[in-house]
RNA sequence: GCUCCCUUCGUCUAGCGGUUAGGACGCUGCCCUCUCACGGCGGUAACGCGGAUUCGAAUUCCGCAGGGAGCGCCA
């Protein structure tokens, strides 16, 4: 049997780092299994459902390279086959339609409270015979007795009172067919084995398994993953910075650094803590995914960012950066190529952001930090840099060796150590004491670019 | 309130009846060094509590406590 999973996400706000994981999940257990992944957006909800929040999410999902291979379907397409499916139950007496008014719910559910007891239907209208001109919902008639069990691949058994539960809305008053009937309709009609879903469904679960059993459907397995938590431990918000994907992105993180630092939220393969794509996808299991909710930890996945910088091949990082450059308005069409940039930043920077940001000046003018300037630019420093000024301007070839050499011939000339050149010279061309090794500073920047700034601080 | 879920260093985790409880991030000491970093070698720090089973429990069972989720004509 081919292992069909899927990604369920409702369009009413971007793709969150919670949803990442999960489709993550979902998409290693398919691909692993040499099955199929589908992506569908539940938007029965048409009052938050927007176009702007599908878009949102497509792209998230593009920009982490999660493809699908099938989808996405919209559920908001697919009434006609809810009906049908409802109509079914309807006939079967599987389902009823419900007349009570919303003010009779509302009273109930007060009533029910105050008693300290759970909120539920009290099944008023179940054996009603005919209904009168109403308006009316249709409910599902759960089994009021027995139990619900199942064995989740990340739980172990569950089991649940049917005497717990009670007979959930199927459809609206406007006949729109909700949630946990859609899922059962969807998931049954598309053939979906594994359910993959967050642990905030656990809940949902044996209600959809006894609707999935009324429609004669075969049971998908569940794995309920847990959630993500902030680094307070408290549930994630803003507070705790980005919850969107996108937001990583704008942030200066890589793609796959994303992606190996949340499959290690949750999920492990003894002490291994870097993965590459192809060896999570034979590695993944269910097995090894943990109970417990874990919680986000940025410092990590600054590592894990900067692992990634500096290993990825040169060419999908540079992408990356080259989207960073023009957000930040930095135009590198005159100056090093972005693959030096990156293999000169990538030890040093967490982020790609931080990586344009701290290499502006190897493109445009150079913006002087005062306090730089004054402590390292001094009386005793200049008759150096006039020396070393010179010795550029003659350099035969300007190569990171001769660079180098000539630094440390002036350096002993003026019989001062190295750093005491290197560190004016450097808050010369490059504005501030922090930048790749001097010489490997000067043979990006270029001789043009190196000595007009240094005649600049030698005369400024 | 009711139902369900969860509990190993600060954080992510390994562990599946016998370990000096391991790794990683972070923090930190030393080395390297032209700055910042990278890297190398160390250090720091954990089984929520109480019972039970057992020769032996982080591991099994039962309570308790703490945390979380669900209880919508939301998904």
């Amino acid at each position: 049997m081919t292992v069909v999973t899927r990604f369920a996400p409702s369009p009413t706000g971007f793709l969150h780092i919670g949803g990442a994981r999960t489709a993550l999940f979902c998409w290693l257990y398919a691909k692993k299994m040499k099955g199929k992944f589908i992506l569908r957006i539940e938007d029965t909800d048409i009052e938050r459902s927007t176009q702007v929040s599908v878009d949102a999410i497509l792209d998230a999902m593009a920009w982490l390279n999660l493809d699908y291979d099938e989808g996405p379907y919209y559920q908001t397409k697919r009434f006609d086959r809810y009906r049908e499916a409802m109509d079914q139950l309807l006939e079967e007496g599987k389902a009823y339609r419900c007349t009570c008014s919303k003010e009779r719910l509302e009273a109930l559910r007060a009533e029910q409270t105050a008693n300290k007891e759970k909120p539920r239907y009290d099944g008023h209208c179940r054996d009603k015979k005919k209904g009168e001109a109403k308006p009316f919902v249709v409910r599902f008639r759960n089994p009021q007795e027995g139990v619900v069990e199942f064995n989740d691949l990340i739980r172990g058994k569950l089991i649940f009172q049917n005497s717990e539960l009670d007979d959930l809305i199927i459809a609206r008053t406007d006949s729109t067919p909700t949630y946990n009937f859609t899922v059962v309709v969807d998931d049954n009609d598309m053939k979906v084995t594994h359910v993959i879903r967050g642990d905030d469904h656990i809940n949902n679960t044996p209600r959809q398994i006894n609707m999935l059993r009324a429609l004669g459907a075969t049971l998908p397995i569940y794995s309920h993953v847990s959630m993500i938590l902030g680094a307070d431990g408290k549930r994630l918000s803003k507070r705790h910075g980005a919850e969107g994907v996108m937001e990583y992105r704008e942030d200066g993180f890589l793609p796959d650094a994303l992606l190996n630092y949340l499959v290690r939220l949750g999920w492990s393969h003894g002490d291994q803590e870097i993965f590459s794509r192809d060896e999570l996808i034979q590695l993944f299991d269910m097995d090894h995914i943990n109970k417990s909710p874990a919680a986000f930890n940025l410092e990590k996945l600054y590592w894990l960012n900067q692992h990634y910088m500096k290993t990825s091949p040169i060419d999908v990082v540079a992408k990356e950066l080259a989207w960073h450059m023009d957000r930040l308005k930095i135009d590198t069409t005159c100056g090093p190529s972005l693959a030096e940039i990156i293999s000169a930043q990538a030890e040093r920077v967490k982020t790609l952001k931080e990586m344009a940001e701290r290499s502006r000046y190897f493109y445009e003018d150079v913006s002087y930090n005062d306090e730089s300037v004054k402590k390292n630019i001094t009386p005793e420093a200049l008759p150096a840099l006039t020396m070393l000024q010179e010795a550029l301007t003659n350099l035969p070839e300007w190569n990171k060796e001769l660079l180098h050499k000539t630094l440390e011939d002036v350096a002993e000339k003026c019989a001062i150590k190295l750093g005491k050149i290197a560190q004016p010279l450097r808050v010369a061309v490059t504005g501030d004491t922090v930048s790749p090794p001097i010489d490997q500073t000067l043979v990006l920047l270029g001789r043009e670019r190196t000595l007009e700034r240094l005649k600049r601080a030698i005369f400024d």
